[in-house]
DNA sequence: ATTATCTATAGATCTATAGATAATGC
DNA sequence: ATTATCTATAGATCTATAGATAATGC
């Protein structure tokens, strides 16, 4: 309900546009409360984005580029293979710690319009093939070296992207229904990313 | 667009009503549509329930209650602590298996309506208390044993819980983004079982 | 002149209720 | 008589646009 003055508006409908997208979703989302908070009157909210859509489509966007790169970017080659493991596990960790609604956001959207996911990967559908085959590769080579059991590198993002997702979605029932309070629940952030990587690489041994 | 005019009127309504709040969420569904969905009109939707949130909250706690025994109800004292993991991974995998919509459903309504959690935590509270004091009990005797490293209850429920709906969650990137396949998917589903309970047990030893 | 912002409003929903009619249980 | 179902409609949104006015850039 903060009204905010300053700046030009367009950002700011952008901003507000941002936090409710985020917090409510699409749906529960009005064009009228946009403008509410972002301290001008509805119309222009659509004069500046046409339709509710279109202003939708810039934040979701720009949310899944977020989230898609940061599963790779991290990877390095000529490092070892655990400690690769271990950085990406802790980037995509501090991620979802620094944008905490963001995996619900993505889910959200997917779920209900699951049409949206074809216009995302026009956008963002090349890179990760490359990379892919660079980690498969390493993965590959480990596995045969006897380092770690025979895993497929699918396995291993699902396991790394469910373990780190899993908390933030879960923190609204540790809340409520198992009744932990929020300094438990900072407790249990603060030492997740750790235990994350430790159940990973002890999973992966032979 | 399939319309039901079998059997009475009140419990099509309710399994319209199931599908459209598991498929849509809350706000994305409409008492209209729903009654087109059932065979009636709408006013019938709220002859029967009064108000679309008591409708959706029937539902609701159904489901919810599905959700949170699932957890715990195959937790057997008397059987190895190995045994019993997988016991547990297994059967929250099944239900997921069976449901694959609710994950989404209860996070999605649980994060645009933190309200709701409470009337949840009323309904089913005070159950998990007790047998969670067990499982932590028999948790503490491994790890004294040594047989497995330390870890707190609520970190293996987090692990457990969270690999298990990752891959629901996870399922339309997965077909999109990714490009993975139907068929794909399904040999993914169907080692990820197994997989979860590698993982998971390897993870926990020392 | 062009761009930004506002007021006003059309048209589309959607929820909920009132009141009429049909079906059913004694 | 009571219960189930329908038609009609009030009242509340909400999106999107048209057209008026204010601010800004030359």
């Amino acid at each position: 309900m903060s009204i905010k003055k300053d700046g030009n508006m367009e950002q700011n409908i952008l901003e507000a546009a941002e936090k409710l997208f985020l917090e409510k979703g699409f749906a529960m989302t009005s064009t009228t409360h946009i403008a509410r908070v972002a301290g001008c009157n509805q119309a222009l909210v659509h004069y500046y984005f046409r339709t509710k859509e279109r202003l939708f489509e810039a934040i979701f966007i720009k949310k899944a580029e977020m989230f898609f790169p940061s599963i790779t970017q991290y990877w390095k080659e000529g490092v070892p293979f655990e400690e690769n493991i271990k950085l990406i596990i802790e980037s995509v960790f501090d991620l979802f710690l620094e944008n905490p609604q963001l995996p619900f956001f993505i889910f959200n959207e997917l779920t209900t319009n699951p049409q949206r996911a074809v216009s995302l990967k026009e956008k963002i559908g090349d890179i990760p093939g490359e990379i892919l085959h660079s980690l498969q590769k390493q993965l590959q080579e480990e596995i045969e070296k006897k380092t770690i059991r025979p895993i497929s590198l699918i396995d291993l993002i699902v396991s790394i992207v469910s373990l780190n997702v899993g908390l933030f979605l879960a923190s609204p029932f540790l809340k409520v229904i198992a009744g932990i309070s929020d300094m438990e629940i900072k407790n249990l952030f603060g030492h997740r990313k750790k235990e994350n990587v430790t159940l990973i690489l002890k999973g992966l041994r032979p």
